[in-house]
DNA sequence: TTTAGGG
DNA sequence: CCCTAAA
């Protein structure tokens, strides 16, 4: 029933043109609305790609949705030649050949379970790679935990437990074997939230995104390692490779690239270097901060010389004012629109939508920004507009999974991308000298965080415009300076007490606590690069080949 | 420009 | 997070 290659379970319901202009629905009706069939939205780009929405085109749909609940029915119907449904079978179809690859997570499993909380010092295995280390300091953690915990987090994934079974995302995952509670936990843990989706494809598939950072995910299997998706098979490769050329993925067929290392790679992927050797490209391309400086930003009075994050920021709401855009539901604030609309693109026309896809550097190659997804205040909107009940009912996903409202945060990889902090997040603080700043946060996500100790571990501390430009290259908001401070505060957090949870009150924690493991993590490399750094010009070693020698054993 | 630190 | 001094 696919009638878009590979284009099944990405995401949501409906379609729209290029445009985002609803379709104007009609032709031929494929399907009763009683199909257990989930629509996925995408835009249809004019060379006629399929391109998986944003958030904000959900949303904006989800809006016409509530004020006709019919038309939605229509609108979907119309789906013509994109319709996609989801049926299980890829899942099942894989798993045969992953049975391989499922071993790891067994064996993961096991040690899960394993009541040994002499583990935690017995951890250190075998001198690895960093990966490796990330795996047993994931495992120590998670043998550590009271029992309780342990099976709270393998019992639900509901809102009941504080923390996300952060051990689904350690070391190798293969999402194809799990179950839909089972995904329900990786997917939480991936990205701190809950989701009542129930549809196995999508979830593998959104957790390949989370994880990988990529949008180019395979619809056929799903292990996923270091941040990468392991291909397996022959045709099973994804261009992953090439994300940012986009010669775009879902829809086209994916053409494999060389995907050589597979399971050899796997099996012997101690050596770090070699893994993060062929990395996602996409995540690499560096996407070319704007250097928007209209004449309108001039425009705009200030004190003191804005930074070049302010200067983005007023450019873009020069152009909100000008698109006129009236656009998302949750317009209530000003300038929830994506960056990229204040892009230097030539494509930013009054009318049209130049956030779904961004333009990306040099090339002006288009990139397709998938799926990721809302920021936090549409969210509620949308919960409010469409009703819960309306995703929950049926088992298929209409464009929204339901979240906890406030503590699920925004852990959302899917924010990465060019948008900016919502306005709930940015107060204004006035200045002595009588000027106001904006002073926005962004919550880190758990993705970040980790993303972080991972840039750290493979370049260095220190080296904040190198990780900033090689692995954050997509989250246009973390300055290299947003880096670092980050990463002093890891460095407090992990020197610091233990957490401590259960004592705190519960309202403290608005915000998810840095799991333990990662934590622990840092902890490691700072060691390493207190260390290494002040001889060793290497830094680039730091964390693969050094971890040799026990390091870790001074603080187990 | 990038880092390191203070606030 | 922001800001600034240094490099």
């Amino acid at each position: 029933m696919e009638t878009v290659a590979g284009a099944e379970g990405v995401d949501e319901a409906m379609f729209e043109d290029g445009r985002v202009e609803k379709t104007t629905p009609s032709n031929s009706p494929t399907k009763q609305i009683s199909d257990p069939v989930v629509y996925k939205l995408v835009r249809v780009e004019g060379d006629g790609r399929l391109v998986p929405a944003t958030d904000d085109e959900i949303m904006e749909v989800v809006d016409l949705l509530k004020d006709d609940n019919s038309e939605m029915h229509i609108v979907a119907e119309s789906g013509q030649a994109v319709g996609i449904s989801i049926d299980d079978s890829s899942s099942g179809k894989s798993l045969s050949e992953l049975s391989g690859f499922s071993k790891f997570e067994d064996v993961y499993a096991d040690a899960e379970n394993l009541e040994a909380p002499t583990q935690e010092t017995a951890a250190p295995v075998a001198p690895s790679s960093d990966i490796d280390q990330m795996k047993q300091s994931v495992d120590a953690a998670e043998c550590s935990k009271s029992p309780d915990q342990m099976r709270e987090s393998e019992l639900s994934c509901a809102a009941t437990s504080l923390l996300p079974d952060f051990s689904k995302l350690k070391g190798e995952i293969c999402l194809d074997h799990l179950s839909i509670r089972e995904l329900h936990e990786t997917f939480r843990a991936t990205f701190g939230r809950v989701t009542t989706v129930k549809d196995k494809t999508w979830l593998k598939r959104r957790i390949a995104m989370g994880l990988t950072n990529c949008c180019d995910i395979p619809s056929t299997s799903f292990v996923i390692k270091d941040n990468q998706i392991l291909k397996l098979g022959e045709e099973e490769n994804s261009n992953n490779v090439n994300c940012a050329v986009a010669t775009d993925q879902d829809v086209v067929a994916i053409d494999d690239q060389q995907t050589d290392s597979d399971i050899s790679q796997k099996k012997q992927s101690e050596d770090c270097q070699i893994i993060s050797g062929k990395r996602l490209n996409c995540e690499y391309i560096e996407d070319s901060l704007p250097e928007v400086l209209n004449q309108e930003q001039k425009t705009v009075k200030r004190l003191r010389k804005p930074t070049k994050r302010y200067i983005e920021e007023l450019s873009e709401v020069e152009h909100h004012e000008h698109t006129g855009r009236s656009i998302t539901p949750a317009k209530s604030c000003g300038r929830d629109c994506p960056k990229s609309c204040a892009r230097p693109a030539k494509n930013v026309s009054p009318d049209s939508r130049t956030y779904f896809t961004r333009l990306d550097s040099v090339a002006g190659l288009r990139v397709p920004c998938v799926s990721r997804v809302r920021r936090s205040r549409p969210r509620k909107d949308i919960m409010a507009l469409v009703g819960i009940e309306l995703v929950e009912k049926d088992n298929q996903c209409l464009a929204i999974d339901k979240v906890e409202p406030e503590q699920n945060l925004e852990a959302k990889h899917g924010d990465s991308l060019d948008d900016d902090a919502s306005e709930d997040n940015i107060v204004t603080v006035p200045t002595a000298k009588g000027g106001i700043r904006r002073k926005h946060h962004r919550a880190w996500t758990l993705a970040e965080v980790m993303r972080l100790v991972e840039g750290v571990s493979r370049y260095g501390a220190g080296r904040w415009s190198e990780i900033k430009r090689l692995a954050f290259a997509s989250y246009s908001y973390r300055t290299s300076v947003d880096l670092k401070d980050k990463w002093r505060n890891l460095l407090k957090a992990s020197f610091a007490p233990a957490p401590t949870d259960k004592v705190m009150n519960p309202r403290k924690h608005v915000s998810m606590p840095i799991p333990a493991p990662i934590l622990l993590r840092v902890r490691e490399l700072a060691e390493l690069h207190a260390q290494a750094s002040p001889n060793l010009s290497t830094s680039k070693l730091v964390g693969c080949g050094g971890s040799v020698n026990g390091t870790r054993s001074g603080y187990l």
